[in-house]
DNA sequence: CGCGTTTGACCCGCGC
DNA sequence: GCGCGGGTCAAACGCG
């Protein structure tokens, strides 16, 4: 909103300006200022469903003004009456301002997104350009995808029509880019072959020989690509069934009995493309029969579906914490301060990493969460959905490559705290966080169509909840 | 008959 | 070098 400088009534203050426009209440307010509700009428210029400046401590002093001296008690009666009023008029004031703040924040967010999403896009563009300089179009089958996976944002290609990328930003993250240039392009090269000659372990080692003679040398940033690559993000949700539905298509190629745990593992890999090199394994928790680990592996090379968004934007938000929080240091150690900043507000330990492990891993813990909910214990799918955009904000911030830094996104969180919207504190760290998450997550809708799609299938199978996992797409 | 699952065999990395 | 465990393959099998 702009304020409207040549408006009767506004008036010069130090003080910050209220606006809101000219309702019922205004006019309520106005027959208290006599004065200024003359100037208004007597302005031809002013429209009443215009933005008026208006301010609260000048309109005060009129009150008091307007009402001061000796008073009878009918007098008083009306003081009183006034009292009430301009106190309601303050908090109706105060809400339309709220309002327009928010409103005023949300285009913000909205901008910062747009940027974001051009910046992933024009990476993408530019990861393929040099990659077809790079094999003189080896990978030409492939060109026109978009490489979806569990370490991107989700992003899908109609995004790039109506975004133009920030000159700014893109030097920010230029270094970034560079990294990836250096590494990702050979890489998916031999992805790419990899893929398409797959028919045998002996072809997959030989197209490694091939990656190891056609890569001159890998630095430690390839490495740390490499490794980062083949991260895992393990889900733990409560689910009778034999898989949680993250709207993928699954094929199940082997079982394995774990040791240490009495239920076998099961080994899936994604079908929704010739190719795809996602796999995911399920097992069920030793300790916690009831609970479900789900870990994935790898990048999707096809568009997904929503219901599969709302899963790959949660996983790749954690995956991009790992990305950001687990370049090699010296002890081969997480940095603390990824660590630290991979616990949700809403739920402690919901995330946790082990560098043990031979890949990176995070585990995202739903299970805890979900105590707090019967209908997202009885859903994991919802758990992922309503988790997704909050990791998506939480771990998105870590990187801070697309402008939005996990700063600006708590003044936000607190933007609600400071007028006072709060009652507990737990509330309203939870609130605060999701709303934040809410409105910076880019993926949201996508989050929404997941969650809404899952509680309507979950109301029509829920007798079938197994065939429903396996065949959600 | 086609497609997905099952399951035993095989490969590979790692620790001792 | 050997054994163990994780991961993958592929023939066999079952189902619609």
């Amino acid at each position: 909103m702009e304020p409207s400088s040549n408006h009767a009534i506004a008036e010069p203050s130090s003080h910050p300006v209220m606006s809101f426009r000219g309702t019922p209440l205004l006019m309520d307010a106005l027959d208290f200022f006599p004065e200024k509700s003359k100037e208004i009428e007597d302005d031809d210029d002013i429209d009443h469903h215009q933005t008026l400046e208006f301010h609260v401590d000048t309109s005060l002093d009129l009150l008091t003004k307007n009402t001061g001296g000796n008073r009878s008690m009918e007098e008083n009666d009306a003081l009183e009456t006034m009292d009430e009023k301009s106190r309601f008029v303050a908090m109706v004031t105060e809400l339309h301002q709220m309002n327009a703040e928010n409103q005023r924040l949300r285009e913000l967010v909205d901008q910062m997104n747009n940027n974001c999403n051009a910046l992933r896009m024009q990476l993408i563009r530019i990861t393929q350009k040099q990659q077809n300089q790079g094999n003189n179009g080896v990978s030409g089958e492939k060109e026109d995808m978009v490489p979806r996976s569990f370490l991107d944002m989700g992003v899908t290609e109609k995004d790039e029509a109506s975004q133009q990328p920030s000159e700014e930003k893109l030097r920010e993250s230029k270094s970034v880019v560079d990294l990836m240039h250096q590494s990702k392009g050979s890489e998916k090269d031999i992805e790419d072959k990899l893929d398409c000659g797959r028919e045998s372990s002996k072809a997959r080692m030989e197209g490694e020989q091939e990656l190891s003679s056609k890569v001159p040398k890998l630095d430690q940033n390839s490495e740390t690509l490499s490794m980062i690559k083949k991260a895992r993000v393990s889900v733990r949700a409560r689910s009778d069934s034999t898989m949680i539905a993250d709207g993928c298509q699954w094929r199940k190629y082997g079982q394995k009995m774990a040791k240490g745990n009495p239920c076998p593992r099961a080994y899936y890999r994604c079908t929704m493309s010739t190719g795809c090199p996602v796999r995911k394994q399920v097992q069920r928790c030793a300790e916690d029969r009831s609970v479900l680990i789900t870990t994935y592996e790898g990048q999707h090379n096809h568009p997904l579906p929503p219901t599969a968004q709302a899963m790959a934007s949660t996983t790749s938000a954690a995956a991009s914490m790992l990305l950001s929080g687990s370049m090699p240091s010296s002890d081969g150690l997480i940095n603390p301060a990824i660590l630290e900043s991979a616990s949700l507000p809403c739920s402690q330990n919901m995330a946790t990493l082990s560098a043990s492990a031979p890949f990176p891993t995070i585990t995202l813990d739903l299970t805890q969460n979900a105590t707090n909910s019967s209908q997202l214990q009885r859903e994991p799918q919802n758990q992922l959905s309503l988790l997704s955009p909050l990791l998506a904000h939480k771990f998105m911030s870590v990187p801070k490559i697309f402008g939005q830094s996990l700063c600006d996104q708590t003044k936000l969180a607190g933007l609600h705290e400071s007028q006072g919207m709060d009652t507990s504190p737990s509330f309203a760290n939870s609130l605060n966080a999701a709303t934040a998450a809410i409105t910076a997550d880019p993926n949201f809708t996508a989050a929404l169509v997941a969650a809404i799609t899952s509680v309507m299938g979950s109301s029509h199978n829920n007798s079938t909840g197994e065939d429903q996992c396996n065949n959600n797409a």
